[in-house]
DNA sequence: TTTGTTCAGGTAAACGTTTACCCAGCAAGA
DNA sequence: TCTTGCTGGGTAAACGTTTACCTGAACAAA
C-alpha cells in the first residue's frame, strides 16, 4: 500500500520475479497463463507497491479508453444536470468514467468536443439535447458511436436513442386540458429545433383539434432561444394574456423553468394560479414538490436514464443495431 | 477534412515529405525547428487529413493528460451542479476537459475515484465537497495537486481553496436576525463534518451570542445525514417549533433544499413566512427569485467559481505555494 | 516411440506522441 | 583560418500497456 508515486508494471514484474507480461496477464485475470503460486506472487507484489494499471497506456494500446462523454446542451437546466448525475453513477457501475461537456446548445462547441472526444479516445458519446453540426453528420455517416438522449437525432431520427415517448406526453397534457374543461389553451416554448418540444407540441395540438379545439398559432410562444427558459416563460406571459378574443387559461410550458417564470408573472398580474390559469409544465423538477406545489407537470424518469444509457451502449458495442429505449414518464397533477 | 478513421502523424508527416519529429514540432509550434516552406507544407497535410494528436499519445509521453477531475459530494444539489458546470466552461477555455464524478458524500467512492484519476494521469483534482478519506489523507501527504473548493480540506485547512468567507457569512445571517428584531433564533444543518457548515454555525452564534441573545443548543437541529436536504428540513422544523419556552421565529438554513423543506412544513402548520417565521437560506439558488420569493439567503457566485478554480490551479502548476480564493457572497433578502 | 495438446512463461512488437541527441550547413566574430 | 552559434532537420528512445508469437515442459493418446 505505500503507493510510491509512480510504481509500473515494470516494478510488479521484478518484485514478483517475473516477465511484465506475465503480471499483466495475471492482473487481467487470463486463465491458463500462470500457475497459482506464481498468481500469488504477483498480487502480492500489487499490493505492496499500491499499483494500479496506467488508464493512459492501457487506451492507448487498445485504441479506445475507458471515457465515455456526456455532451449536454445546457447544464443550468436542472433536469440535464439530473440526467447527467444519473449517467455518471450507471457508468461508474460498469467501470467507465464520464467526461461531461456542455455544449450550450451551440454547434460550433460541439463539434469542437465531438473532436476532442475523439481524440480521447472516447468509447462513446453521449448527447443529451443534440444540435445539428457538420461533425456531429460526419460522425455519424462515419458509424461512431453515438447515443442521443432526449432529443433524436437532428439528422437521423433512428439513431440509438434514450428517451420518452413525447407524442404521448404531450397528447396527455392537451387530455389534462380537455379534462379540466379548459376552453382555451396555449403553450410557451423554450429551444427550438428540438425533437422533443417539436414532438410534445404537436401531439399536443393534434389531441385538442381532435377534441374540436383548435390551437391558434398565436396561442403558441417562442421567443429568443437563448434566454434563460425562467426569462422566456417570464416574457411570454404577456402576449398571451393580450390575446382576444379568448385568451387562454391553461398554458403548456415546454419545461418547468419557463413555468417558473410564467408562474412569476402571473402573480404580479395578481392572476391566481392554478385557480384562473392553469399551468403545465415538463421534466417535473424534484423541487416542484417543495416549491411550486401549483405546478402539474410531466415527470421525466431522471434516475432511469443512467440504467438505460447503458443498456443501449452495451448493445452497441456488442455489435447490435440501432436500439431505442423509451423511459415511462407520467403527468404529475397537482394540487 | 477527410477524417479518415485514424490519421496519425506518420501519415501526416509522410504527406509533408518530413520526419515525424518535423512535423510534431510544427503542430506544436516549436520555433526555429522548421522552414517557413516546411511548415506551410505540414500544416497542409495535417488539413487535408483532419488530422488532431490523439491525447492519449502525449499523456503518455508526458506523465500527465489534460483532464481535470471533478469530485463532487453531491450533484444532487444545485448549487454543486452549478459550480460544476461554471468549472467545466472555464476549463474549457483552458483547452482542458472536465471529468465529473459524484462521491455521495461518501468516503470509499472518493478513494476510488481519486485511485482512479490518478490512473487517468489527470493534471489536477478539484474536490468540490471533500470528505475525510484514506487515501485524500495520503495524496494530501504525497503533495499531488489537490483543489478544494467549497470545503477546505478536513485533514488540513491551509491546503488550496476556493470558496467563500464562511466566518462573515454566518455572521451577517446573525445580523439581519438581529436588525429585524428576531427575538429567538433556530438553525437546521445538513452534512455534518464539512468545513463551511461549521463555520458558518459556529459566526453565526458568536455573533448572537455578542449581541447577548444565546442559541441553545436544542435550538440547532441536524438529523441523519445521508436524507435529502429537502427532507432534513420538512422533519426537523416539528423540533424546532417544539422547543420551549421560546420556539425560533427566525430559522438558518444551512442550504436553500433545507428552507424548501422547513417551508413546505411551516406552511402546512398555518405558519407565514416570513410574516411568523423568517427563513435564511444559503446558496442562493437561481430559481429564489422565481419560486421562492419567501427566502433570504446567501448567495454563493456560483459563476465565479470556474474562473478561481482555473487560477489557483494555474498557481499551483507554476509551483506556487498553496494559495486561496475567497470569492464575495452577499445576503439577498427577500421580499 | 511418435504425435498432439495444454500449461506456464518469456520476448518483443506494437499503440501515437514528444524530445534528447546528433549532424550539416551557414554566418559572424576572433 | 578557426571557433562559436544558430537554423533546419533526422534518428531513435522513451512513456506503460497488451498481446501475438515462440519455447519448453508435462502428459495423454495412438
Amino acid at each position: 500500500m505505500t503507493s510510491d508515486p509512480a510504481a509500473s508494471l515494470i516494478q510488479v514484474a521484478a518484485r514478483a520475479g517475473v516477465s511484465i507480461a506475465t503480471a499483466s496477464r495475471v492482473i487481467n485475470g487470463i486463465a491458463n497463463r500462470a500457475s497459482a503460486a506464481t498468481a500469488a506472487r504477483v498480487h502480492e507484489a500489487v499490493a505492496e507497491l499500491g499499483y494500479r494499471p496506467i488508464s493512459v497506456g492501457r487506451a492507448l494500446r487498445h485504441g479506445r479508453s475507458r471515457l465515455v462523454a456526456l455532451l449536454a446542451a445546457n447544464l443550468a437546466n436542472p433536469t440535464m444536470a439530473a440526467i447527467a448525475a444519473s449517467v455518471e453513477a450507471a457508468l461508474r457501475r460498469e467501470g467507465l468514467i464520464m467526461v461531461l461537456c456542455d455544449t450550450h446548445e451551440r454547434p460550433k462547441v460541439q463539434d469542437e468536443y465531438l473532436l476532442e472526444m475523439r481524440a480521447q479516445l472516447a468509447c462513446a458519446t453521449v448527447l443529451l439535447g443534440a444540435v445539428p453540426s457538420p461533425q456531429l453528420a460526419a460522425m455519424e455517416a462515419a458509424n461512431e458511436t453515438l447515443l442521443f438522449v432526449n432529443r433524436r437525432s437532428p439528422h437521423d431520427p433512428t439513431r440509438p436513442f434514450v428517451g420518452i415517448d413525447n407524442i404521448s406526453a404531450g397528447r396527455e397534457v392537451a387530455t389534462f386540458f380537455l379534462d379540466r374543461n379548459i376552453p382555451v389553451a396555449g403553450a410557451i416554448q423554450g429551444s427550438l429545433g428540438s425533437s422533443a418540444t417539436a414532438d410534445r407540441l404537436t401531439a399536443f395540438r393534434a389531441r385538442l383539434a381532435a377534441a374540436g379545439q383548435k390551437l391558434a398559432d398565436s396561442h403558441v410562444v417562442s421567443i429568443a432561444d437563448d434566454l434563460d427558459h425562467m426569462v422566456i416563460g417570464y416574457r411570454s406571459v404577456d402576449a398571451l394574456l393580450a390575446q382576444t378574443p379568448a385568451r387562454p387559461c391553461g398554458i403548456f410550458c415546454l419545461s418547468d423553468l419557463i413555468a417558473y417564470g410564467a408562474h412569476r408573472r402571473l402573480t404580479e398580474h395578481g392572476i391566481a394560479v392554478p385557480g384562473e390559469v392553469c399551468l403545465v409544465g415538463f421534466d417535473d423538477n424534484p423541487l416542484n414538490d417543495w416549491v411550486a406545489p401549483w405546478l402539474s407537470s410531466v415527470r421525466v424518469p431522471y434516475a432511469a436514464f443512467g440504467a438505460a444509457v447503458v443498456q443501449v451502449l452495451r448493445d452497441l458495442w456488442a455489435g447490435e443495431p440501432a436500439s431505442a429505449r423509451i423511459l415511462p414518464h407520467a403527468l404529475v397533477a397537482r394540487p
